[in-house]
DNA sequence: TAGATTTAGACAATCTTTGACAAGAACTAA
DNA sequence: TTAGTTCTTGTCAAAGATTGTCTAAATCTA
């Protein structure tokens, strides 16, 4: 499950209006819109918010935001896959 | 081997100067001097013609410095190793 | 159809990255 | 040491990317 697709249907499940959310985030209704069809990637702040504000437990919501951050860098290179192992491979020998 | 560590000392096996790389690089030695201390990260065209300056093999180059595109991301981050073991789910499933 | 909700486009403001320059520090050889 | 060369550091403006907001159009619902 894609981060945008967790945060409409947790949205939907909870019968809120984009507008309810975009107030608790502190921003407008377009921008939520935006961030819920991936037009839009979450501050790193907003997500805090949206963990709170569509009770989604916040290292999951964290971890997927994480993960798109990531894939946006490697998508589409030949590479990809041996690049992060890599960046695994370290992170591990420095924990 | 970190991405500079690496270009520093191929440079140095090769004995070329920093000037040299420089002008194969169409930059000046200030910028090769920062990316060879981590200052700056080489863009990707930069990556390119340094793999042929400093006769490197392109796609070890290219995947260290993917990785450590990928490291910057996510460093510090509790959910670093989860964050990317998702990221590597996703790419290999969509392989 | 009217009213509400959602989406799309455009824009300026802000933040980040980049390349370039100049001056200083470190090194080398006589 | 000094002169000449190489390397490093700090700063800055230009270019690029991201962000929030506004407006208007599209879609939905009763």
């Amino acid at each position: 499950m894609i981060l945008s697709e967790l945060l409409k249907s947790k949205r939907e499940t909870k019968n809120l209006l984009l507008r309810e959310v975009a107030s608790m985030i502190d921003t407008d209704t377009a921008l939520i819109s935006k961030i819920e069809k991936g037009d839009r990637k979450p501050t790193r702040e907003q997500i805090d918010k949206l963990a709170i504000a569509l009770d989604i437990e916040h290292s999951k919501l964290l971890k997927l935001w994480l993960s798109e951050k990531v894939y946006e860098d490697v998508k589409g290179e030949d590479l990809a896959i041996e690049a992060i192992k890599l960046t695994l491979k370290r992170l591990k020998t420095e924990k």
